[in-house]
DNA sequence: TTATCTTCTGGAAGCGCTTCCAACAATCTT
DNA sequence: AAGATTGTTGGAAGCGCTTCCAGAAGATAA
């Protein structure tokens, strides 16, 4: 079919030996034979057999992606982030979509075994604690991408310094009754979340109250989605009369705020006029919503990632590393602020550091 | 490092030939080797490489995507639907995300060469002409997917067909003077969708006009952007007076609904009792913009997408196959109509059919 | 000149599997 | 009973590469 390193020795006049290592920049060739090897690969158009590499070499070269499919713009994003950097050190990207939680261990024992991958990339989701042994013993490279393990590198956003950002940028705008929409607390965002807007408040010493902070976990994604917005905001709306009325909300995602925003229309409430409206993601809905929100660098989040994992490989005794992204406030209008400028010309935006462990 | 046919060999006390054709399920095994093989195999957690059988067998189970990273949701819907019958089959899905055209080539080669893939899903660009004679030659299966190729199998959705449905619809509620809004006519879809538009029209015997159509070829992807839609939208209000003004606009893309949407707010132009509007695509963003679209069966492509490539793979030699699709309309607010029922209750949504050539 | 290093090179071995062929045992024919 | 047939089986060969080791060739030293 192909052509292969015996056809090029036999037109070069040398062993297979030296082709190979011409091929591979060894060292040891002098330059004339390289040079004369490469000319003979050229003209054959000779393309090496990839398994048969990766079977001699007992490296795949290849790296797995196992991600949950049911959101969509942040891992687009972030995967092209991952996509962009493989495609530099020539590594080949399985995608593993996850649409049912059962899955999770089939791709992950998929991705253990059989030489198939050098590397795994895990992504927003709890990493099971059943192979966490599994992934120590085989030593297979593995980088948790939005989520977090002690045991392994992980990549996180800073949802706390987010959540700060979003509900001072409301308390500079002057307000001072500021409620949160919040989903489940057992998940880590929302409780990073939640935190962010207390100690925000607590700087400029408003009093923090869990009444002022309406979480649902109804339906989805414990609560991260549109109809749990949809009801919080109602219930926020349906109690807000009075001296101590609630200007602002901070949301702790952008399809919860679209929920929200889609709550005050039909109430008849004005955003910003009425009551100002800061999410969290960024997703491609905020955009067009024109609501102000919090940004994760989702495609910096992606090539780190690789390049952590890449990292691994060449160092699979490091200890766990874990890098962490300031998150951008981005002003547009839902926020009742004149959108000047972003965060990210004040600050450089990403951070890298040790584990908080 | 891990178990091998060897290892089982020994254990079971048989040849490894015999091992190898109980893991492959070849009939000539008394089913008592057979079991006990099995057995072992189960008890020592064998797995087998992935990169030795694919070099072995000469077939690499893999299959690739290449794809245009530019846009989004339409993808991820696909991609979708060709993992998850991926997975049934065992293949695995390597991803290769286009940014800049001359990647293309790149992929191209890369899943050409090297026994890494035995198939290739080519998504939403034209099919460069070099490689075709290349992928006949190498008879490397390969399925064209929303683009067309007489050579290869190829997957479309209806264009003609969901325009004339879009069309019809606003036809139903009362429309005459209906204008269009399309992107350059170099491309496929944006001929397609006007030839669906003018045989809508002249069912009802309501000539055609090309002073309603409005064509911006300006940005990105030939004109299936927002800033296109924005100041299409924009030229037809400017000039919309007098009795013979337009009441409904059906637009190529939902990119540009979205920004003509845009373009009828600033202007004071309310939608739909102004002016009705009716989309194509469906994307994420129609669903919050409340906006009556023309919906591809996203998911369901990408699951015959898949199986058209593993029959190719079955079947080399079989002439190129067209499978298409009929689009349905999904009714929303910015038509006008009372949101009763969508045309998927009506026909079956999908076709299967040969070339049209 | 011979002995001792350096480069460089050829090709065998081996990666873990599939597949083919020969061989064996058991069964069936005549 | 001998030969033919069928159903199983073992293991060599080979997939195309990397890597190691031994050896050739050239350079240097004595």
């Amino acid at each position: 079919m192909g052509i292969t390193i015996y056809d090029l020795a036999r037109e070069a006049g040398v062993g297979i030996g030296t082709v190979s290592r011409c091929l591979n920049n060894h060292p040891s060739v002098s330059p004339k034979t390289r040079e004369r090897v490469l000319a003979v690969a050229k003209r054959l158009n000779y393309q090496p057999h990839a398994h048969a590499q990766r079977l001699a070499s007992r490296k795949a070269n290849t790296v797995s992606t196992i991600i949950p499919f049911f959101t969509n713009y942040f891992f687009i994003e972030v995967l092209q982030g991952v996509q962009d950097k493989a495609a530099e050190y020539g590594i080949d990207l399985i995608l593993y979509g996850v649409n049912n939680p059962s899955e999770v261990e089939y791709y992950l024992r998929r991705s253990l075994h059989g030489g198939r991958v050098d590397g795994v990339m895990f992504f927003s989701m709890t990493f099971p604690e059943s192979y966490v042994h599994k992934f120590e013993e085989m030593k297979l490279p593995l980088v948790i991408v939005d989520a977090y393990h002690p045991r392994f590198d992980s990549l996180l956003v800073k949802n706390k310094e987010g959540a700060m950002q979003a509900t001072r940028h409301l308390l500079s705008l002057g307000h001072r009754n500021i409620a949160m929409i919040n989903a489940s607390l057992e998940t880590v965002p929302a409780r990073e979340r939640l935190e962010g807007y207390k100690a925000a408040l607590e700087e400029e010493n408003i009093p923090f109250s869990m009444s002022r902070v309406v979480i649902s976990s109804n339906g989805k994604q414990d609560g991260f989605n549109r109809d749990a917005g949809y009801e919080s905001m109602k219930e926020i709306l349906r109690r807000n009369v009075g001296r101590d009325r609630v200007t602002a909300v901070f949301i702790a995602s952008d399809v919860q705020a679209i929920g929200a925003l889609e709550a005050a229309r039909e109430l008849g409430v004005r955003v910003p006029e009425d009551i100002a409206i800061v999410g969290f993601d960024d997703i491609e809905l905020a955009k067009h919503a024109q609501l102000t929100t919090v940004r994760q660098p989702m495609h910096t989040m992606g090539t780190i990632a690789l390049q952590m994992l890449v990292d691994r490989m060449k160092n699979p005794d490091a200890p766990p590393h874990l890098s962490t992204f300031l998150p951008e406030l981005v002003v547009r209008k839902t926020c009742g602020a004149v959108p000047a400028f972003t965060t990210s010309e004040l600050n450089g935006g990403i951070e890298l550091g040790e584990p908080n462990s």
